[in-house]
RNA sequence: GGGCUCGUAGUCUAGCGGUUAUGACGUCGCCUUGACGAGGCGAAGGUCCCCGGUUCGAAUCCGGGCGAGCCCA
């Protein structure tokens, strides 16, 4: 006897012990299609949290899917390590600073707390059912891999794509280190806005006047009246005897200050962007520890502050300096110290971005949903320099290069030296150059993207043998495609030429209970384990496909799981029921006789069912995929196919039965298979139920039965469910048991098979070969006394006798009439509430209208 | 500020030129029917954001407005 309750999470523990990881290896011999899968690597953080849980959703949806469809699918899994949060947790956690131990052994603690976090998360990957080839995952870290990103460096520099040049970065003055845009922390601040005359006319307003012998260009808005002759002028830079250019640029605000901006490398973003955009020359007069350098001239040694003291002084003395006013202002601090940052050029590493092979390898990617290809069109269009791939870090893919002290040539490894680490490694061979040993390894690593951008090339095996290229499908968030997706798109081309993957399925954010995006803050985060913990893994993942759309956002709420665990206990029910009824059946084609009816009816709708299914599968509709599935076995088989043969398996003849039974057994291991892609653990335990061998996870994909989808079965069918149902809303009405009998049920339609209408209404049922006669009669005249007292007081008694006594045809024209005179006194209707009742010969019935046909109830 | 997406019942959602606008949750009646009371049978609940246009016909297409969300500055 099967339990009556499914117990969720304790079924699925079960199975997660009891499957092994081999079912879902994938092997390159295999003849069947291949189905490659380029999943996302996530940052090791340790929690695997409801946003990835929906990606992973969708891809096990897919892979299971194309699995059951006869596809060999790799689903891979690898793990993105390298980066800055893993640092500032490493330092947090041993109370150190990354420069106070070595290298080497900064590096080795960063390991080891990925390799933690990379356990946790995959235990609770393994807990949700998704059938990831464990075989085949891949970490950043190890040398197996970063060997491959070094690969990739050394090639593209090779093939002329990656060369050096100067570029800002944002330094601590106090620190005397480069940091990352993520660790600048911002306060707002009052500072004086100061107005400095450069010349007749040429009046610019600045909070940063120490920067002035920085200042290579003054810009004006082009529309702004009180400039546009100004434009092209050359003005000497107070304090130098440099001269510098006046340029327009729509982005000046002419609302501040002046109107003129006074560009300088570097005082802010915008002032990097300007310089980038107007190609202007680079005065750098900053050294790294904060003081100014020989290129402010008579300024050079003194400190940020001393500086602009020291510089508003002298031209206050020239009367250059006109007005000062209090302004607010954001200013950057270094996260750790509380020092004012700055943005100082630097030598960096560069990917060179070629904008048109980019996106016209973007087009000939499909993008699921489409509109999400703008979103990099955008992007793409909008870029302003290349990209910076050097970073200022230890817990990274190292550079591969080194540079000769003595002729200063720059030596990029060989691909046979590598994995290398330049800042303990020497190269193998000396300087090509000069013939040097003498070298100083580079200390700047590559930007953690670097790694990430070559998954697709990775995990079929580049570079040691390009296996099959490009690979089929790429799932991923909206949040990284002007990243991920964008620098996966470039290295690709770069490497292979060639694009990375026919398909890429863009899934949304996840948003809490109140619509608003999960953030610590808001205090409106949902963890997964949480959810598997109340409700189990398949609850979480009928959510994942339930919930809205593929593209869109969607929002986790509760009920949607409970709606979802209810359907299981539904679905479980279902079961439950139908075991009995195939104990020891085999399914024959030779039993298709025997269907009636109510069975080619939801065969039919089954069979559409399958046919819709596999084409939402396919263009990867989940949520219509498993709506479709759940209000099918809910609503048509379990409400009303399995209510209407009820009665025929349980005191049907043999004969009888194998219709039904082969119905039951049909649907049974349908439905079963197209859950299972959805919820993996129920689907594995009703199918042990139900055939007690072999994993549902290795069959095939129900595929529809075109010799069972038939509109005219489907009518009739639709049609015996239409007289049951108005039937059971009659006893209902009636305050009948819904098995309460009848004495008799007569239908008069188009030929239909009644059989199964009389077991499930538990009367007789007779169809009819012509409509019968039908009558109505007044069944009864209640007096209403509240009328009838005041207006014949003493005579009421009488009136209301004359009333009972007249004829059945007499009360009838009193209905119909609204009036009867008997005796030369006239009855009036509206005296009396009026019931009547329809018959046949002399029995009172109900007539029911179902579509077409007319039920006649004996009640 | 730029780009993209979305405004449908109390809440969330489907539909994206043509029947009575889909479903879930919630609300309100009735019912222990031989799988299921976490169930069954029924009911109420909507200016499909607003204004214009195209069309025989618009929730659906186009333009404008208002509002929300996401990504990027």
């Amino acid at each position: 006897m099967i339990e009556k309750e499914y117990r969720a999470t304790e079924i699925e523990e079960k199975w997660v012990g009891k499957w092994r990881d081999e079912m879902y290896y994938f092997d390159w011999d295999s003849k069947k299609p291949h189905f490659i899968i380029d999943t996302p690597p996530p940052y090791p953080t340790g929690s695997f949290h409801i946003g990835n849980t929906l990606n992973w959703c969708y891809i096990d949806f897919i892979a299971r899917y194309k699995r059951m469809k006869g596809y060999e699918v790799m689903f891979p899994q690898g793990w993105d390590c390298h980066g800055l949060p893993t640092e500032v947790k490493v330092e947090e956690i041993h109370g150190i600073k990354k420069s106070d131990v070595s290298r080497e052994e900064f590096r080795k603690l960063c390991v080891a707390f990925t390799e933690e976090n990379i356990e946790k998360m995959r235990s609770v990957m393994k807990r949700m059912a998704f059938s990831i080839d464990w075989s085949k995952e891949y970490i950043t870290m190890y040398p197996e891999y970063f060997r491959k990103t070094q690969i990739s460096f050394v090639r593209m520099y090779r093939k002329g794509l990656i060369y050096r040049d100067y570029h800002p970065v944002i330094h601590c003055p106090r620190c005397e280190t480069t940091i990352a845009l993520a660790e600048i922390e911002y306060k707002t601040g009052k500072t004086k806005l100061n107005y400095i005359e450069f010349d007749e006319g040429v009046i610019i307003a600045t909070t940063r006047p120490e920067l002035i012998p920085a200042c290579v260009a003054i810009a004006v808005h082009p529309e702004d009246e009180r400039y546009k002759d100004s434009i092209g002028r050359i003005v000497r830079v107070p304090g130098t005897n440099h001269e510098v250019r006046i340029i327009p640029d729509e982005e000046v605000d002419p609302e501040y200050g002046t109107g003129m901006v006074m560009i300088c490398t570097f005082g802010d973003r915008q002032d990097v962007k300007w310089w980038k955009k107007h190609d202007l020359e680079l005065r750098d007069t900053l050294t790294r520890d904060g003081k100014l350098n020989e290129r402010a001239g008579k300024y050079a040694g003194l400190t940020i502050p001393e500086a602009r003291e020291k510089i508003l002084e002298d031209l206050k003395a020239e009367g250059k300096l006109i007005k000062q006013e209090d302004v607010q202002h954001n200013v950057g601090l270094c996260w750790r110290c509380k020092t004012p940052v700055e943005i100082v050029p630097e030598e960096q590493w560069f990917v060179k971005i070629e904008k048109d092979r980019i996106m016209e390898a973007a087009r000939k990617i499909k993008w699921i949903p489409e509109h999400m290809l703008s979103r990099l069109e955008g992007w793409v269009e909008s870029m302003e320099w290349d990209w910076v791939i050097s970073r200022q870090r230890v817990f990274a893919t190292p550079i591969p290069v080194w540079y000769c002290n003595d002729c200063g040539e720059v030596v990029v490894a060989k691909e046979e030296w590598l994995p290398v680490d330049p800042t303990k490694d020497e190269p193998p061979e000396p300087c090509p150059k000069c013939g040097s040993r003498n070298f100083r390894g580079e200390d700047d690593v590559l930007d953690t993207w670097m790694d990430s951008s070559i998954t697709s090339l990775a995990v079929v095996g580049w570079p040691d043998g390009l296996k099959e290229y490009p690979t089929n499908l790429r799932p991923q968030g909206h949040d990284i495609i002007r990243t991920w997706a964008f620098y996966t798109i470039l290295r690709s081309i770069a490497l292979v030429d060639e694009i990375p993957w026919h398909e890429i399925v863009i899934n949304g954010m996840v948003l809490g209970e109140d619509g608003r995006k999960m953030s610590k803050s808001l205090g409106n985060i949902i963890s997964p384990d949480e959810v598997i913990e109340k409700y189990g893994a398949d609850a979480l993942r009928q959510w994942a496909a339930i919930g809205g759309v593929v593209g869109s956002d969607v929002m986790f709420t509760w009920k949607e799981i409970v709606a979802a665990s209810r359907f299981q206990q539904k679905f479980w029910s279902i079961l439950r029921f139908t075991m009995p009824h195939v104990e020891g059946y085999e399914p024959s084609d030779n039993d298709i006789e025997y269907l009636r009816d109510v069975d080619r009816w939801i065969l039919s709708k089954l069979n559409r069912l399958i046919k819709d299914v596999n084409e939402y599968m396919d263009e990867y509709r989940f949520s219509e995929a498993l709506k479709a599935i759940r209000g099918f076995a809910w609503y048509e088989y379990a409400d009303n196919y399995l209510e209407i043969v009820k009665n025929r398996l349980y005191s049907g003849g043999e004969d009888e039965k194998r219709g039904a039974k082969y119905v039951l057994y049909k649907t049974m291991d349908a439905l079963i298979k197209m859950l299972a892609p959805f919820t993996p653990f129920l689907a594995e335990e009703c199918w042990n139920m139900f055939r007690g061998e072999g994993s549902v996870h290795l069959q095939s994909y129900p595929e529809a039965d075109e010799r069972f989808i038939d509109d005219e079965w489907e009518r009739k069918g639709e049609l015996i469910k239409e007289i049951v149902a108005a039937i059971r809303r009659l006893k209902h009405d009636r305050g009948l048991a819904l098995n309460a009998p009848m004495k008799k049920v007569m239908v008069y339609s188009s030929p239909i098979d009644v059989r199964d209408i009389a077991g499930a209404v538990n009367a007789p049922v007779e169809l009819l070969d012509s409509m019968p006669k039908i009558e109505t009669r007044v069944k009864a005249l209640k007096p209403k006394f509240g009328v009838l007292g005041p207006l014949f007081r003493d005579k009421t008694k009488e009136i209301v006798k004359m009333a009972q006594e007249l004829s059945d045809e007499e009360k009838l024209r009193l209905v119909s009439e609204g009036s009867i005179t008997v005796d030369g006194f006239e009855l009036k209707a509206e005296w009396f509430d009026v019931q009547m009742e329809k018959v046949i010969g002399e029995k009172g019935v109900e007539i029911l209208e179902v579509g077409n046909a007319v039920v006649i109830v004996e009640i």
